[in-house]
RNA sequence: UCCCCGGUAGCUCAAUCGGCAGAGCGGGUGGCUGUUAACCACUAGGUUCGCGGUUCAAGUCCGUGCCGGGGAGCCA
C-alpha cells in the first residue's frame, strides 16, 4: 500500500483506508488508548492517531514517544471531537525509529532559536523550521517562475573562480595543496604547484559572468551559493549564502528598478497565496506584524529618490542620527531604516549614488559624479536588492579601473564585452536569504537556511 | 573587527548586600481522563562556561580566555 501524506489526506473529502507514515511530535496516553500526534512534512498541520490498547497494537505503542518514527495503517475517520476535521483509527503500527525521551533534544515546549542552531541536524522537526523550509523551496520555485515567465534564461555561474578582485567582499581560498608543503613554497612556485596553476577562490557575485551571458541571450538570471569570507557577525550576514541574480542587455537603470521592484512583488505574494498555513504560524509566533506587512509590499508603489534626495530628506527629518548624514557618504543602516519604516512606510528604491562609494563597474551618470546604481531597502532588514547599469563604454570603463587602481590584464575577457559587441545592460543581486526574512519574518539570517555558515561556525 | 549584554538542572530562567543551589517545562513512577502545550501526586536530576585571584565564605567581586546574543562596520 502507498503511503499517503498529510497535506493530500488532510485536503480530501472522504475518509477510507491510508497508510500514513512520518514522525510523533506528541503521546496522550488514555484509558484503554492513545492519540498520537504525527507529522510527516509535508505541511504544517499534525493528523492525530488514536490506538486502541490491543494486543497488536500494545506492544509497538509501549515503543513510542516524541521524536519517534512510525507508520500506521487505519481508516481515515471524521473525528468526535474538537481540534481537528479527520482522524486515523489505527489498526497496524509499525516503529521504523524510537527516540529515547531521556536524551532526544526536541521537547514539545518552545525552544529558544539560539538552541536549535546547536542541534541545528533535527531543528527541522519542529513547527518553524519544517514551515520555514517549506517557503524556502516554494519561492526559490516562484524565483525561477517569475524569470522564466519573462523570457530570462537560467545560466549557472562558476563557483570556483580566478577572479581575484571582483570587489565585493573578501574570498575565500581554495586550494588542494597540503598545508604545510604549500607554506614551504615561494608564491610563484605555489601558484604553479596549485590544481590550477593559479591562486583560485569560491565565487563572491556570479555577475560578471552574468553579464558575459546577457550579452549574448539578452535577458539571464543566476540563482547559485555565493560565498563571503568577511568577519561579519549579525543577524543578516553570513558566508554562504544564495542568490539571485538577474542580468538584461539593452535595459538601462529605470528598467533595473522596474525588474526588482516586480520581482519583490512578485515574491510577497506568491508566499501570501501559496503558503498560507506557514505564514500564519510567523504571523501568529514570529512577527505580528508579518501579514499586514506583506500585503503592503504589492499594494502601492515603491518610493524611489536619488542619493541626494535622500540626503536631503534624512536632513529635513529633524531626526538626530548617531551617524551624520553626508552627501558623499553610503546611508547607515539607521538611515535606511528611517526611510522605509518612518518616512514612506514601504519598500524605498535609492539611486544615482556618488561614484565614490559604488563599485567600478558601476555606469557614469552624465554629471561626472554620480554612478546609475540602485538599492532597494525594505523595511526591518534594510539592502534586500543591490544592483547597477552597467558601464558599457570601453574608454569610461578603463579610466574608472585606473581611478580605483584595478590591474586590466586579470579583466582581459570582461574588456573584451566592450571592445565587441558592446551594449547597454543592468542587472542586481537579491540576497536569498535576506528574501526569506522578509517573507517569513524571522529575524536572523542563521535561521532562515539550513545549515548557516558564519564566523567559527561550520558544524554540520 | 569594535561597543554593550549574557553563560546556573535536558530546555527556559530565578537566586536580595558576598552567607545552605531554586522554579516552571521536559524525564521517570503512580493515578485520572475522547485527549489535543492534557491534568493531579510523587521522584530523580548541578564541574553555577574554563583558568587564575580577593575573601572566614564566591553563582555573585577582580583579571583572563572561550562561547552566545544585540548594536556597528563590510554587504546581498
Amino acid at each position: 500500500m502507498q503511503r499517503t501524506r498529510i497535506k493530500d489526506m488532510l485536503a480530501g473529502e472522504t475518509g477510507g483506508t491510508v497508510l500514513l507514515k512520518g514522525w510523533v511530535r506528541t503521546k496522550r496516553e488514555a484509558k484503554g488508548f492513545s492519540f498520537l500526534e504525527i507529522n510527516d512534512g509535508s505541511c504544517l498541520a499534525n493528523v492525530q492517531v488514536v490506538a486502541d490498547h490491543t494486543p497488536e497494537l500494545l506492544p509497538a505503542m509501549e515503543q513510542v514517544n516524541t521524536g519517534a518514527a512510525v507508520a500506521v495503517e487505519g481508516e481515515l475517520v471524521p473525528s468526535p471531537a474538537a481540534g481537528q476535521k479527520w482522524e486515523v483509527r489505527a489498526a497496524r503500527l509499525v516503529v521504523y525509529g524510537q527516540a529515547d525521551p531521556e536524551t532526544f533534544a526536541l521537547q514539545k515546549k518552545r525552544h529558544s532559536d539560539e538552541f536549535l542552531r546547536t542541534i541545528a541536524h533535527l531543528r527541522p522537526r519542529t513547527n518553524k523550521y519544517g514551515a520555514m523550509l517549506r517557503v524556502r523551496s516554494e519561492m526559490a520555485r516562484a524565483v525561477h517562475e517569475f524569470f522564466q515567465a519573462r523570457g530570462f534564461f537560467n545560466v549557472h555561474a562558476p563557483i570556483l573562480t580566478g577572479s581575484d578582485c571582483e570587489g565585493a567582499g573578501e574570498m575565500f581560498r581554495v586550494s588542494n595543496l597540503e598545508a604545510e608543503k604549500a607554506a614551504r613554497l615561494e608564491p610563484a612556485a605555489r601558484a604553479e604547484a596549485e590544481f590550477f596553476g593559479r591562486p583560485a577562490g569560491l565565487t563572491v557575485s556570479g555577475q560578471l559572468e552574468a553579464e558575459l551571458m546577457a550579452l549574448a541571450l539578452g535577458d539571464v538570471y543566476t540563482f547559485g551559493p555565493t560565498f563571503r569570507a568577511e568577519n561579519s557577525n549579525t543577524p543578516k550576514h553570513a558566508a554562504e549564502f544564495w542568490m539571485v541574480e538577474p542580468e538584461m542587455a539593452f535595459a538601462d537603470l529605470a528598467d533595473d528598478m522596474d525588474l526588482a521592484e516586480a520581482l519583490v512583488k512578485h515574491l510577497a505574494r506568491h508566499a501570501l497565496e501559496r503558503c498560507e498555513a506557514d505564514l500564519a504560524l510567523f504571523g501568529a509566533f514570529v512577527d505580528k506584524t508579518l501579514l499586514p506587512t506583506l500585503t503592503n509590499i504589492f499594494a502601492q508603489p515603491f518610493a524611489r529618490l536619488t542619493h541626494a534626495e535622500a540626503i536631503r530628506e534624512l536632513k529635513a527629518s529633524g531626526k538626530s542620527f548617531e551617524f551624520p548624514v553626508h552627501e558623499a557618504s553610503d546611508l547607515q543602516t539607521e538611515h535606511e531604516r528611517y526611510l522605509c519604516e518612518e518616512r514612506f512606510g514601504r519598500p524605498v528604491i535609492v539611486y544615482d549614488y556618488p561614484k565614490e562609494i559604488k563599485a567600478f563597474y558601476m555606469r557614469l551618470n552624465d554629471d561626472g559624479k554620480t554612478v546609475a546604481a540602485m538599492d532597494l531597502l525594505v523595511p526591518r532588514i534594510g539592502e534586500l536588492c543591490g544592483g547597477s547599469q552597467r558601464e558599457e563604454r570601453l574608454d569610461v570603463l578603463t579610466r574608472r579601473m585606473a581611478e580605483v587602481g584595478l590591474p586590466e590584464e586579470p579583466y582581459w575577457w570582461y574588456l573584451d564585452t566592450r571592445r565587441y559587441g558592446s551594449a547597454p545592460h543592468a542587472g542586481f543581486g537579491m540576497g536569498f536569504e535576506r528574501l526569506l526574512m522578509l517573507v517569513t519574518g524571522i529575524a536572523n539570517i542563521r535561521d532562515v537556511i539550513p545549515f548557516p555558515r558564519t564566523p567559527g561556525h561550520l558544524e554540520f
